[in-house]
DNA sequence: AAGTGGTCTAGACCACTTT
DNA sequence: AAGTGGTCTAGACCACTTC
C-alpha cells in the first residue's frame, strides 16, 4: 500500500467527514462551521463593526482548514452583508456608518435628484409596556418594557415620514430623546455603537393609507391624502427582532425603490 | 531550471494573464467570460427554459478551463436566478412554469392563508403607438408600436389588482386577447414559452394613490379607496427592458411584501 | 456502478494596497 | 518587498440521483 495521497480529506476540526459511513444526522458542512463560528466573533464584538478581521490565512491557520474553506465562509458572511472585502486591504466589519448603508433600509427615494439622507425632528420618547402586537412580533411577553419613539423625517425641509418604533427596553436601556436628537445620522449607527445591536436584515409589509388628522398635521397635508404605510421588523443576530417600525411615507416627490431579482 | 510546475497559469482560452505584464484594458476574469459564455447560450436559446445544461465537466472540456472555474461562472448564474442547480441530477435553465418562480416578481401576499395566484381577467388587449413615456422606459422611439393589455386580477373572487401592460410590439408579435386567456398562470410563462423572452429581473417604484371611479368600479370598491400604484420595469437578458407594467393594489387584505438584507 | 453537483485541500500566480 | 484578497488549477472525496 502506498502512503496517504497529499490530498485525502482527514480534517479533526470537522466532527463528520469521518471514515464511517453514517452521515451525522445534524451534518453540516465544514464552511458553514467556520461561517458560523466567524459570525459569533462578530456578534460578541471581538471584531467591532468598521474594524479589519483576521486575513483568511491567519482565520485557516486558527480554525485548521484551508484558506479556500475560509474564503467560502467568508464570501457568504459578504452577500449577506455582516462584512466588506477589499482588496489589497482585508476584510472589514459591516457599519450602518457609512453612506452605502444608509439606504439599505430606507428605501424612499426621491423622483428627481440624488438621494440622501432626511432630518429627523422627535416627538415622544417614552417607556411603555409592550402591547399584545408589538409583543409578538419582538418576541416579548405582553406587557415587557418596551421603548417607544415617535419623530418626523423631513427632505429638504419637507416633512415626508411620520415613524413609530418600539424597541425592547433591555436592549436598548438608556435611549433617551436627548441622545437621539444629538446623534446625526441613521439610528442603526447610534444603535449599533452605543447599544452594541446591529441590525442585519429586515422583513417589510407595504400598504397604501389614507392620512389620519394627527398625522396628516405633521405632514403638513390634508387628512385622506393616501399615504404608503410600512411595517418593518429588524433583526440582529441569531435572527432575533429587535426592532418595530411602523411609519406613514408621504408619496408626492418620492417613492419607494425595490429590485426584483 | 526546472520543468514548469504543474500548477503554472497558461490557459489559452484567457485573452489576458499572458505573461507580458501590461494588464490589457478590457481585462476580465477567466469565469465572468466563461460566465459570458454560457449567458449567450441561454440567450440564444440552445438550451431552453426548464432543460438540462451540459455537466460542469463536460462545460469545463468545452471551454478548455477547469471543472472550479465553470464552478464559480454558474454559481453567478444560480444566484442570479438563471440556472437553478440540483445536486445529483444537474444545472437546469430557470423557468416561469414553476409554484417558486410565481411570487418572485407578484410580491402581493394574503394577510392570512397562503399564498396562491391570481386569476386574470383581461379588459382590454390592442396595438397602439407608444406614448412618449412608455417610449422612454422600453427605451423606443415615441410612436414605436406596442402591445396595450389591461387586466383585473382577483383573488378568491375578490378583485385585488387591476394592471397596464405595455409590451413592445416587435418582441411579441402576435399576441392576442385569445392567447392570454386560453394561457392559464403567470404571464411570464407564456412569453417565456411562445414568444422566447424570458424576465429575468425588474425594477419598481411604488406609491400610494387613490383609486378613480373606472379603477374604482373595476376592483368594485368606492372612490378615493387608497391603493398602492406599482411601475415596473422588467429585464431580458442583456439588460434590454421588455415590459413596462403599472399595477393597482387593493391593499385591505393583502400587502407588498418585501426582505431587506 | 456511474454520473452529477457539493465540499475540501494545496499550491500557484495575479491585482491591489501599504510599508 | 510583503501582505491582502481574487483567480485558476488539479485532484480527492462526499451526497445524491439514476441506471
Amino acid at each position: 500500500m502506498s502512503s496517504t495521497p497529499p490530498n485525502s480529506n482527514n480534517n479533526p476540526a470537522a466532527a463528520n467527514a469521518g471514515g464511517a459511513g453514517g452521515s451525522s444526522p445534524t451534518f453540516s458542512p465544514l464552511y458553514q462551521q467556520i461561517k458560523a463560528l466567524i459570525t459569533q466573533s462578530l456578534q460578541s464584538g471581538e471584531w467591532k463593526p468598521g474594524e479589519l478581521i483576521p486575513s483568511e490565512v491567519e482565520l485557516a491557520n486558527r480554525f485548521k482548514v484551508s484558506q479556500g474553506t475560509v474564503r467560502k465562509a467568508i464570501d457568504e458572511l459578504a452577500a449577506e452583508n455582516l462584512v466588506m472585502r477589499k482588496q489589497g486591504k482585508g476584510t472589514f466589519v459591516s457599519t450602518h456608518h457609512e453612506a452605502r448603508a444608509h439606504f439599505r433600509f430606507l428605501r424612499l427615494m426621491p423622483d428627481e435628484g440624488v438621494p440622501h439622507y432626511p432630518e429627523s425632528k422627535f416627538i415622544e420618547v417614552k417607556r411603555m409596556r409592550a402591547p399584545a402586537d408589538v409583543a409578538r412580533l419582538l418576541d416579548l411577553k405582553s406587557g415587557d418594557a418596551v421603548i417607544f419613539v415617535k419623530r418626523v423625517q423631513s427632505f429638504d425641509g419637507v416633512p415626508t415620514i411620520v415613524e413609530e418604533l418600539w424597541l425592547p427596553g433591555l436592549t436598548f436601556k438608556g435611549l433617551t430623546a436627548e441622545r437621539l436628537e444629538e446623534y446625526k445620522g441613521p439610528m442603526y449607527g447610534l444603535f449599533e455603537s452605543e447599544f452594541g445591536t446591529r441590525m442585519i436584515r429586515a422583513t417589510e409589509k407595504i400598504r397604501a393609507v389614507c392620512a389620519g388628522a394627527d398625522d396628516a398635521a405633521l405632514l403638513k397635508i390634508t387628512a385622506n391624502t393616501p399615504l404608503l404605510a410600512s411595517e418593518r421588523v429588524s433583526f440582529t443576530y441569531g435572527d432575533k427582532p429587535v426592532e418595530l417600525r411602523r411609519g406613514l411615507y408621504l408619496t408626492e416627490r418620492h417613492h419607494y425603490h425595490n429590485e426584483l431579482n
